[in-house]
DNA sequence: GCTTTTATGATTGACTTCGCGCATAACTAT
DNA sequence: ATAGTTATGCGCGAAGTCAATCATAAAAGC
């Protein structure tokens, strides 16, 4: 009873280290037949450890970013169209803040295709810098600071220190809700760094898809009037009947 | 001719951010045959782009962390005890530097299933990084700096202003050879890490397995008379072979 | 100690995936 | 245009994978 748990724990173990294991390699690696490893495997999926392929087993497909991709999926084609439009603002050899959160991942996975010349990415959003260290014309920095997991971004006071280091001639900024009052956030930590990059960048771009338009989350992060760019895919209709007041010439196109 | 090798691209692509894509899958997402996509994913296995699996594909396991893998396997047994003996070295509520390299990697490995209680790990190491970043008993923190894919570090200019906001109750160093001369690595970002580091730390234990021992690399770390302490897996006789002459406190038993 | 429960490994048959060959379609080059 | 090259889709047999069943071995409970 207890043997076997300790081994499927050291199966999901190899996989979060090998990402990918043929059934073949599970068997010889625990010792075990065949069925026995069929079924551990099945006992590990049922537990959402990992996810089966047929042939072995991958872990990282659920594990790395959790949640991210999930988030991903829900308006892709908004968030890639805010994408696009967030990348025609984007100037060659320019220092350029990413947040994180799935919308600058959106943004992440335009450049990657639709890059422009040199450019400079600074970001706290692991999956954006995974996904562009690929890219020749791209330096990615990643911001120093505590790696939360569950949101797969870095954040907390190291973080906050470590923005001093940088000037951003561009950065794009995520947000979880907007309202009459202005931009709110979620995460505390999230929000003081966000106030920390807008000081140091030349233009901030906050993206937001229509979603959020009317919702409140737990911090406040600035008001309507300190916005400087907003590039949404909500209507002048929609943001006016939730009371959000922004000059004309700070709306960015979608 | 330029239709396939688009296609393949945007293949590489897809897998590269779904890390998994079963056939079916990317036969869909092409609009191909099920023929055409195995043709496609043969084709970029041959490039070693990708990893086939009955059924699908996956990247990651190739391209994350490139060759940090490969690495690994070498000399992994021997690895694997220093990095036992470098867990016995750490106590409850310490933080910890964690350097770049397999070396230290294993030693995260170890920490995952043999860890003690509170700790924090600050680390340049991104694999080590994501290993730990489940564990509930250890906070991990990143340093600020480039991202190196080759290398899965982080370093440069940011990364050493980066070291100045910590201090470390004990800092395990990787390095790339050791003479009768003191310490050497191969890259001087990362040296000019190490010694910031080293600086800040109120120990420091430089893990090195025996094939080091002998040999030079690009630059120079640190004399001899500087190293706190040393753990290795070389015999007395081979490190006095080389003209290493280090103290005996300062050899920790692998 | 003996019974009950649980885990394991071998076997079986249904199903899936693989790569090959071939015919057709698309694309190049002269 | 037209001949040659390359890419594509389909069908096939071979090989691989899967879940279910069953007999046996190991553990657990009383």
């Amino acid at each position: 009873m207890h043997v076997v748990l300790a081994r499927r724990e050291r199966l999901a173990q190899m996989l979060r280290e090998h990402s990918y294991l043929p059934l073949s390699e599970v068997c010889e690696r625990l010792g075990v037949s065949e069925a026995t490893a069929r079924r551990d495997l099945a006992a590990l999926e049922r537990e959402q450890a990992i996810t089966r392929t047929r042939g072995g087993a991958i872990s990282e497909y659920n594990r790395r970013f959790p949640s991210f991709r999930d988030r991903l999926e829900l308006g892709a084609a908004v968030k890639q169209r805010l994408a696009a439009a967030a990348c025609k603002q984007i100037r060659s050899g320019q220092v350029v803040w990413l947040d994180g959160g799935t919308t600058c991942y959106a943004l992440a996975q335009t450049l990657l295709t639709a890059a422009p010349t040199a450019l400079t990415v600074v970001t706290n959003n692991l999956p954006a810098a995974e996904l562009l260290a690929d890219h020749e014309q791209i330096a990615v920095h990643l911001l120093g600071g505590q790696y939360f997991r569950r949101s797969s971004i870095l954040a907390g006071a190291n973080s906050l220190s470590a923005v001093k280091s940088w000037r951003f001639d561009l950065a794009f900024l995520g947000a979880e809700g907007l309202t009459h009052e202005g931009l709110w956030n979620s995460v505390v930590d999230v929000v003081a760094l966000q106030r920390a990059i807008i000081q140091r960048a030349d233009e901030a771009i906050v993206c937001l898809d229509a979603a959020k338009v009317g919702h409140r989350a737990a911090e406040f992060l600035l008001p309507l009037a300190e916005i400087q760019h907003l590039l949404t895919d909500a209507l002048p209709v929609t943001l006016s009947a939730a009371g959000v007041k922004i000059p004309k010439k700070a709306l960015l196109a979608a």
